[in-house]
DNA sequence: GCCAACGTTGGC
DNA sequence: GCCAACGTTGGC
């Protein structure tokens, strides 16, 4: 199983709209970038992701779960991209923000502070575990 | 609201 | 195929 990270701005797309979606989860839409894309088709049903919070808040809210592999984006009809269905797993009892992370030696090397514009990143097991750590769980 | 970083587009 | 111009993202 792998770990990713799924950024989204919250007056967009929330947590809490996630959550409301429930175990049916959502499709992940409107990633047009290929990079970002291209770690979508890498995904598997079952890997584990974090929510992230952009602008606004700044942090890591909580943990999804990709429920459907990569298929056609449903939102356009460009066959260039595709993206995965994610279902709300759990909030993180206490939200990781990005200030802490910045501040933590052993995540200075996530690709969320090395490359912040991208919207769909992978996140090692390390830096999955130390994150969830910080987040009390 | 500003601006740096970065991805994409299009002219040559 | 290069690179300048432009648009977008996201931290601050």
């Amino acid at each position: 199983m792998r770990y990713w990270l799924f950024k989204s701005e919250p007056e967009t797309w929330s947590w809490d709209q996630q959550v409301a979606k429930g175990g049916a989860g959502e499709e992940w839409t409107g990633v047009r970038n290929y990079q970002a894309r291209n770690f979508m088709r890498e995904m598997e049903v079952g890997d584990r992701g974090f929510f992230y919070h952009s602008q606004s808040t700044r942090e890591i809210v909580g943990i999804v779960e990709v429920s459907a592999p990569s298929h056609p984006d449903s939102t356009t009809d460009d066959e260039r991209w595709d993206c995965v269905d994610i279902r709300a797993v759990q909030a993180l009892p206490a939200p990781v923000t990005l200030e802490q992370i910045k501040g933590t030696p052993e995540l200075a090397a996530m690709v969320l502070v090395k490359n912040s514009r991208l919207s769909v990143q992978p996140v090692t097991a390390e830096e999955w575990a130390l994150v969830c750590r910080m987040g009390g769980l």
